[in-house]
DNA sequence: CCGCTGCCCTGCAGGC
DNA sequence: TGCCTGCAGGGCAGCG
C-alpha cells in the first residue's frame, strides 16, 4: 500500500528520467486510470501533449509533474498503483491502465493498478502561499517533511478534534501521508492506544506521536530508496522491503519487540489497527467507551 | 461544519 | 474441487 515513504520512492526514482522530458502521447487504456476527480471538470489527458516535465513534486500521497505554471498532471496510486519506467519491447501488464511517451527510445511510462482505485489526471495549479499546487490537492494538509510542516498547529488540530487518534492520523487534511501501516507502526512507537480520544492526549504524546511518524517513514525512505534498479522505479509492494522493521500493522499474535505481549488486532469502521495491549494500554478516559477489543476472544 | 459509514474495485485466503 | 464470504484500504459522497 503506498504511503507517503513509497510515493516519495517513486517521485525519486521518476526524476532522472522525467523531468525536462517532452510527453509525445498519454495513452489511457482503462477508462477508470481517468475517472474525474470529485467535481473537477475533466480534461482529456492528451491536453498534456507536447508539454515539458519541469518539476515531479509530492504532497502527501499525491504526485504531479508541473507542466507549466497554469497546468500539472496529476496521479494518485490509491491502493495498489504502480508507477514503472519499462522497456518499451515488454508485453504489457495485465493490469496496465494507462502509457506515456517521453520521448525516450527504449522506455515508456507505465501506471499499474490491480484494484483502480488510483488515477491520473489534468489538474490547475493554484497558489497556496508560495506553493503552486493542483486544485485536487489543495485540501491536503503538508506532510511531516514539508517546508509548511507547523508542529504546534499540527498538535492543536489534534487536540481539537473528537476522533480517535488513529482515525485523525489517516486524515490528509490534518496531517498528510499517513496510512494504515505507519498509523498502527507511530502509535505503537508512541505507546499511544489507537483508541485513544485525541483530544485526550497531552501535547506530549502527540509529539511522541509525531517523532514516531517521522521516524518509521525515514527508516522506510531509505530502504525503499535502495530497493530499486535502474528500470523499476518503484517499490515492489508484494515483496515486503520494509515487513522487517514493522512493529505492529500485520502482527496480530506476534510478541510484541519491547514487551513480548501478543499483538492485538480491533476492528474500526472497515479496516483494522494493531497494537499492543500493554505498551499502549487505553487510559481511564477509555474505559468507559467499550470492551470490544476484549470480546474478541 | 463535523464525524462517521458505505462504497468503489480486484485478487486472494480460508471455510464449508 | 469449487463456491462463497471476508479482507486488504486509499479517499470521496452522502448522511445525520
Amino acid at each position: 500500500m503506498p504511503e507517503l515513504p513509497e510515493v516519495e520512492t517513486v517521485r525519486r526514482g521518476l526524476e532522472p528520467w522525467l523531468v525536462n522530458r517532452k510527453i509525445k502521447r498519454i495513452e489511457v487504456l482503462h477508462q477508470g486510470a481517468h475517472r474525474g476527480y470529485r467535481k473537477m471538470e475533466e480534461i482529456p489527458l492528451s491536453a498534456a501533449h507536447g508539454s515539458r516535465i519541469k518539476a515531479i513534486r509530492r504532497r502527501g500521497k499525491f504526485l504531479w509533474f508541473e507542466l507549466n505554471e497554469d497546468i500539472a498532471l496529476v496521479g494518485h496510486l490509491g491502493m495498489s498503483g504502480q508507477i514503472r519506467i519499462q522497456s518499451r519491447r515488454l508485453p504489457s501488464e495485465p493490469h496496465l491502465r494507462l502509457r506515456m511517451d517521453f520521448g525516450d527510445r527504449r522506455h515508456e511510462f507505465r501506471f499499474i493498478d490491480q484494484r483502480t482505485f488510483g488515477w491520473m489526471a489534468i489538474d490547475p495549479l493554484a497558489l497556496q502561499g508560495s506553493d503552486l499546487l493542483p486544485l485536487s490537492v489543495l485540501d491536503i494538509a503538508p506532510d511531516i517533511f514539508d517546508s509548511n510542516f507547523n508542529h504546534k498547529h499540527v498538535i492543536a488540530r489534534i487536540m481539537s478534534s473528537k476522533s480517535e487518534i488513529k482515525r485523525v492520523l489517516l486524515d490528509q487534511s490534518i496531517l498528510s501521508g499517513i496510512g494504515n501501516i505507519y498509523a498502527d507502526e507511530a502509535l505503537w512507537r508512541a505507546k499511544i492506544h489507537p483508541e485513544r480520544k485525541a483530544a485526550t492526549l497531552e501535547p506530549k504524546e502527540i509529539s511522541a506521536i509525531l517523532s514516531g511518524v517521522k521516524q518509521v517513514m525515514t527508516q522506510a525512505l531509505s530502504r525503499g530508496g535502495t530497493s530499486f534498479d535502474e528500470l523499476y522505479v518503484n517499490v515492489n509492494g508484494e515483496s515486503g522491503y520494509f515487513d522487517l522493521s514493522l512493529r505492529a500493522y500485520g502482527q496480530e499474535g506476534e510478541p510484541c519487540h519491547r514487551c513480548g505481549t501478543l499483538i492485538k488486532r480491533i476492528e474500526f469502521g472497515n479496516r483494522s489497527s494493531h497494537f499492543c495491549p500493554r505498551c499502549q494500554p487505553r487510559g481511564r478516559n477509555m474505559r468507559a467507551i467499550t470492551n470490544r477489543s476484549v470480546r474478541t476472544r
